[in-house]
DNA sequence: TCCGATCAGTAGCAATTTGCAACCAATTCG
DNA sequence: CGAATTGGTTGCAAATTGCTACTGATCGGA
């Protein structure tokens, strides 16, 4: 039997990674789920105080997440007590949270609306993200296309 | 009245720019419409065939798209049929696409299994983005931290 | 000019998903 | 020991989604 990175389900589009992507954490709470992770949240209710989601979709999600990969519960190294924590591809969504934040900031308030921001361990604010090519132009929608799996 | 860059709706976290882009476009499908729009898709039927999306609901998530902004409708230059064609906004949503999309890359496939790419005019392959700091050191979840508004 | 095809949706209804509130067992705290 | 907290589960109502069929406008050819 083959190792598969994700259990089965039937992709929307299978041979896209976007949409493979967004069959993973394409719903209303998952990334927000992530994004606590990454804040540090590491138990059920601190989630759900932090999130909101309502806890019966908590559990279903954190399951989810369990089951593919992007959480691990494991023992909290004090006390007896269960946690989740990220594991390497969860945190590995970094990079896309910190784009859909960024594009939330440009779009998504009023200007002068106050909000957040992602600082780094100096407290300078994290530089906005620009794909670039392998020779270092900037790179949009219409500089790039999809080339189909051969 | 004031200017807001989207018509008022209640946010899961107000505050938050991840919550509030995922306010957004954080659905099964509006980043499907998003990625086809980018791809070269302008008309009703044409999102409806790559996406597979049932029409009601296209016919909603295109409207809400064009109601926030990300999407505009104009007459096709040739011709008099409309069509949907990406704002500044919708196609400043390129790096949060890419990143889900080599998020998924790495993620989302069994090794070995195919899937598409994303390539530049040369079709050379669109190199992974990785969040830095201004000083130019690698970024992750544990090197930042989300500084809330004062 | 008439006919069929295509486009851009709507309408109705069933199935699925979500949210809310209450409940419950096991720890943990004072 | 008793109360509060944690991490859920259950039942039900409301909202969202998907499927299929239908409509009216336009387009493209014979």
């Amino acid at each position: 039997m083959a190792r598969t990175p994700v259990p089965d389900l039937d992709w929307t589009d299978p041979e896209c990674p976007v949409a493979r992507t967004l069959d993973l954490v394409g719903d209303r709470w998952s990334l927000l789920v992530i994004r606590d992770a990454m804040d540090g949240a590491r138990s059920f209710t601190e989630f759900q105080r932090r999130t909101g989601i309502a806890r019966n979709i908590l559990t279903d999600r954190l399951r989810k997440l369990v089951a593919h990969g992007l959480l691990a519960q494991r023992t909290a190294p004090s006390g007896r007590r269960r946690e989740y924590v990220l594991t390497d591809a969860g945190r590995d969504l970094f990079p896309a949270i910190v784009t859909l934040r960024q594009w939330g900031e440009r779009h998504a308030f009023a200007p002068g609306e106050a909000h957040s921001i992602l600082v780094d361990q100096h407290d300078i604010p994290v530089p906005e993200i620009t794909p670039t090519s392998a020779d270092g132009s900037l790179l949009d929608a219409d500089t790039t296309r999809v080339q189909k799996i051969r």
